[in-house]
DNA sequence: GTAGGGTTAG
């Protein structure tokens, strides 16, 4: 056979989907040095360009001497999809203004699109037309597509209706769907009424003479995307045609908008008429069930897909098994996800990013560690998921350096990310960092975002700053109930349980619903400020007026609010009409209230109780032991301490720190490690020496009952707080705030050495301890020693 | 040779 008739063959048979012999005759060429036809080659391109083989399709079009503009325009067009604009760019530069013509100006316009870059698409739109390009119904497609970037007032929809109108191709389908896409659009611009705009895009739609999947499509989730979901759902409901994707449209309008039922109803609707679902069905009914918690849907719809889908497409493997990741990890099902995980055929990065947060949500930091080491790439979103869920574990400083590596590597962090590097400063309590990183957030404007100005109250809340927080919460453009939550947790933290009161009732009025973890919150803040009559009203309102069945940490923080106050035999009502056996968090706050109000007996049942149900908790075994030393008990006091050491259990160091200077300084009990301790020490001794004046008495109370402090005198005086407390007195500028952080609670004598110590100073100082803020001013704790 | 919608990761 010669080389024309393999030619002619070879024409014939290069259809988009034949690789292979795409390859047969690329060797071919190569080889024997056949020179096939223009036409040959640009089909050639073509194929390679279809299997997203751009790197080949380059190299066959650099081996033409004069390609023709089809060649050009097949190669800007694979270079525009796979969204590389910078060598789209350069194709089309590289083509003479002789050779151009409207497709190519076409490729290019959407080749900008693609790149997110619409005023690039609609500036060479109007070179186009000066230039004497008759644009076509391609031309307004693409360029509308780019005009939806930029356009936030429905004037510059209109502009371009006009010309589509003069152009007149007023009547294609086609480009009336791009035109309600932009009116759609432009509808979420905030300088718009978004009413108006649908209507302008209703009335389009109601006046095309076809409508297509897409017109359809567009409009119904136009009306999603302005949250018109009733206007929405009518459209479909007066829709004959069976069109997957509008109804995919409606459903996923109903996900994200939290109507979950709504979504399912819908799914068995769509199953009844017979429209064909798919990915898009399914990875939208996947995360309805993941969202609203619903087990057993989710597993009903793998079941089913495993059951129905014979020959599943490699996108619909893809995208489904994503959304299945995300679903058994949101279902506390980490080794089910960890398992369809490593089966993936394909795994691309919404599949890593996936896993990444799942293990996070699950708090396996370790795990997650691991997948992140191992992504084989990563974006913004990889980075922020693994500094916000460092942080949220407590990891603040592995978190921030995770944060700055992040910026080193030249990615710009978006409003999540700060908000996770604010978290972190929030668990370190480091306000330095901390105000650093707020100031960077504003420059960047992102302090109209919810999440960095939630974690921004939050942030200035646990440094210390009531008043910070507040004065964010307070300018925020709008708040969201994470807002309302974090500003009440902030006042109840720092013991300010009527007003943490106050703000939940102004929350109502503003006609926010609260949920779980308000009532948590506003639970802990009558507990801390001693509000029992408050608390119970706030805790029956919960399934009273809210649907909101109290879960076991409601429970336990009623409890603790009664047991603080004393109510022991209410406290037992309680307990005993609960739905559940008492867990660990029940005794626990039991055996809080039996510590502070000397209630032995039940004390003791509480910490045996909570022997077999956490045996490795240190707390516990300190609690009892103090509690057998107070009655002199000795032969108990040693049976604890050995129970604790056969099992292993290590009590957790008393550890404090402050932040001087952009530094923070760490203190352990007995500190000898600190560089500047000694002199800690010698001006302690002078201070206890001016407090002892005032009255201040030592309470070796708390000497006899640590477990670690062997010899007593010294041992008072080495508490990590107090060593932390004095190296601030020494360090800061005179009559600054001292702010300091401990680990544990903070120990009784501490607590009234510190009334002591803001007298003889005039400072005051401001004490973060595991649970809650102490505000010592003037002699006086904030906590007014209910804690 | 060129366009436009529905999904999954916080």
């Amino acid at each position: 056979m010669d080389f024309r008739s393999i030619a002619h063959r070879y024409s014939t048979l290069l259809t988009p989907n034949s690789q292979t012999l795409a390859r047969a005759v690329h060797a071919h060429i190569l080889t024997s040095g056949f020179r096939p036809s223009p036409y040959i080659l640009n089909r050639l391109i073509a194929v390679y360009c279809k299997s997203s083989n751009i790197r080949y399709a380059r190299r066959v079009f650099d081996k033409i001497p004069q390609p023709d503009i089809v060649a050009r325009t097949t190669l800007l067009a694979a270079y525009s999809s796979a969204g590389d604009v910078k060598l789209a760019k350069q194709v089309f530069r590289a083509t003479p203004m002789s050779m151009r013509d409207t497709v190519s100006y076409n490729a290019m316009i959407t080749a900008y699109s693609h790149g997110r870059d619409g005023h690039a698409a609609v500036w060479l739109f109007v070179e186009m037309k000066r230039k004497g390009f008759f644009p076509d119904s391609f031309s307004f497609s693409s360029v509308l597509g780019a005009l939806s970037m930029i356009a936030d007032e429905e004037k510059h929809c209109k502009q371009l209706h006009c010309e589509v109108v003069k152009c007149g191709v007023g009547n294609v389908t086609s480009v009336l769907n791009s035109l309600i896409s932009c009116y759609v659009n432009c509808a979420s611009s905030p300088l718009v009424s978004s009413s108006l705009v649908m209507g302008s895009a209703r009335k389009l739609f109601d006046e095309m003479h076809e409508r297509d999947e897409l017109s359809w499509t567009t409009m119904i989730a136009g009306y999603v995307r302005s949250d018109d979901l009733g206007a929405a759902r009518k459209l479909l409901d007066g829709m004959t045609e069976k069109i997957a994707c509008a109804w995919n449209a409606m459903i996923s309008g109903y996900v994200q908008h939290g109507f979950y039922n709504a979504a399912f109803e819908l799914f068995r609707k769509m199953h009844l008429m017979g429209i064909q679902l798919d990915e898009y069905t399914y990875t939208s009914m996947i995360s309805a069930a993941s969202n609203a918690g619903f087990y057993k849907c989710g597993r009903q719809v793998h079941a089913y897909i495993l059951r129905t889908e014979a020959q599943p497409s490699e996108h619909f493997i893809l995208s489904v098994h994503n959304s299945l990741i995300t679903f058994y990890t949101k279902c506390g099902k980490v080794v089910q996800a960890r398992e369809i995980f490593n089966k993936m055929p394909v795994k691309d990065l919404v599949s890593w990013n996936a896993i990444l947060s799942g293990f996070v949500n699950a708090r396996c930091i370790e795990e997650a560690n691991s997948i992140f080491k191992e992504m084989p790439e990563r974006n913004l979103l990889t980075w922020t998921v693994m500094v916000s869920g460092l942080a949220q574990n407590g990891f603040g400083e592995e978190a921030l350096k995770l944060f700055n590596q992040m910026r080193l590597e030249g990615l710009e962090p978006c409003d999540y990310s700060y908000a996770g590097a604010i978290m972190s400063c929030a668990v370190l309590g480091s306000l330095d960092n901390g105000k650093q990183i707020h100031s960077q957030v504003v420059r960047l404007g992102h302090d109209s975002s919810l999440s960095a100005s939630n974690a921004l109250i939050t942030m200035y809340a646990r440094c210390g700053l009531v008043e910070s927080a507040y004065t964010v919460f307070l300018t925020m453009p709008y708040v969201d109930s994470i807002s309302w939550n974090a500003m009440i947790a902030a006042l109840a933290q720092h013991g300010r349980g009527v007003e943490a009161i106050q703000l939940y009732e102004q929350m109502l009025k503003e006609d926010i619903l609260p949920d779980r973890i308000t009532f948590l919150t506003i639970l802990s803040a009558c507990s801390h400020a001693g509000l029992v009559k408050e608390g119970r009203h706030y805790f029956d309102s919960m399934s009273a007026c809210y649907d909101i069945t109290p879960g076991e940490d409601h429970y336990a923080r009623l409890i603790d609010l009664l047991c603080r106050a004393g109510l022991f035999s209410e406290a037992k009502n309680v307990t005993d009409s609960m739905p559940f056996e008492s867990g660990a968090p029940i005794w626990e706050a039991l055996l809080t209230g039996c510590r502070i109000h000397g209630n032995f007996e039940l004390g003791i049942q509480a910490a045996e109780r909570l022997f077999e149900l956490m045996p490795q908790h240190d707390g516990t075994y300190i609690i009892l032991s103090n509690m057998y030393a107070t009655l002199g008990q000795w032969d108990e006091v040693a049976r604890v301490r050995k129970l604790m050491r056969d099992r292993g259990v290590k009590k957790e160091p008393g550890c404090s720190w402050i932040e001087v200077e952009n530094m923070v300084h760490v203190f352990l009990v007995d500190d000898a490690v600190h560089p500047e301790v000694q002199a800690v020490y010698k001006y302690l001794e002078q201070l206890v020496h001016e407090m002892r004046k005032l009255g201040y008495v030592p309470d070796t109370k708390f000497v006899l009952h640590d477990m670690e402090s062997e010899h007593k005198e010294h041992a008072l005086s080495a508490h990590s707080e107090k060593l932390a407390v004095v190296y601030g007195i020494m360090k800061l500028p005179l009559g600054a705030t001292i702010r300091i952080f401990k680990n544990l609670r903070i120990c009784g004598d501490c607590h009234n050495a510190f009334k002591f110590i803001s007298k003889v100073v005039g400072r005051e100082i401001v004490v973060r301890d595991r649970k809650r803020f102490h505000h010592f001013k003037n002699g006086q704790c904030s906590c007014g020693n209910y804690w």
